[in-house]
DNA sequence: GTTGACCCTCACATGGATGTGATGGTTCGA
DNA sequence: TCGAACCATCACATCCATGTGAGGGTCAAC
């Protein structure tokens, strides 16, 4: 496909998936008059970069982990030098944090909105507790 | 406390506690002589907005979260406005989803490295799996 | 063969979080 | 009283993900 139908089934603008490419996280090849063709596969790969963009992570970071998401994992065990590791540890636990973090605030705010949408008298309730 | 203790203890430069202030997500008093002054309960909250911003929250949707994280919820209750609700409903989902996309990351790259600890007999049964 | 909808490559702009430094006031101990 | 170590404001710089648009090819349909 190209990058329009990309765009559209990743609601991703074009803008972007050309950036993804400069910062070697997509790699479409070209057709013959120089429009980039993209695999199918591709689309989930989007999805996943822009899942971790905004998850907080780095192109540059993303760029790393993403080699060894992919499925046939094997391949890419043979070229994990210490640092590729210690990098991919290190990422691992911040990531943790940031479930962690994520997680916490996010059942707060739940508790929050139930709190909200309970009736008032459970408000107060709450209040006088 | 002052500016430079609370830096020290949340390991966040003076400029950004500063920035913080001026986004209006913290709200510090002054001594006579200009100087900010901390409360002691401000050190959680400065690691909670980092935690936060590390997972890709903006300080603007972060300012609208913390309200309700407080401990006396109630105090916050009577002043949510449908709009606000509906912004923290968003919000939590997306937390979600980050969470969702974070841990299935994680998830994967913890694989990975087990597998590449692992010894090569084991990593080659992983692919033939 | 022209038009419209694609695509390309620049390149400059913006917004948000952060770095850095200039300039100057306050406090406190040697 | 002087100097070090704080603090203040202000302003400009940087990085990164994104927006925007100019100037120009390709191609299919009419």
């Amino acid at each position: 496909m190209r990058i329009g139908e990309l765009s559209e089934r990743t609601g991703t603008p074009r803008r972007l998936l050309r950036y993804y490419e400069e910062q070697t996280l997509i790699l479409p090849d070209r057709s013959a008059n120089g429009y980039r063709e993209y695999d199918e596969r591709i689309v989930d790969r989007v999805m996943q970069i822009r899942g971790l963009l905004d998850a907080g992570l780095p192109t540059r970071i993303i760029k790393q982990i993403l080699p060894c998401l992919d499925k046939p994992k094997v391949i890419h065990i043979s070229d994990a030098t210490p640092e590729m590791i210690a990098t991919l540890e290190l990422e691992r636990d911040r990531m943790t944090s940031r479930v962690n973090c994520l997680t916490r605030n996010r059942d707060a705010i739940a508790e929050y909105l139930d709190a909200v949408r309970g009736d008032v008298r459970s408000a107060g309730a709450v209040a006088r507790a």
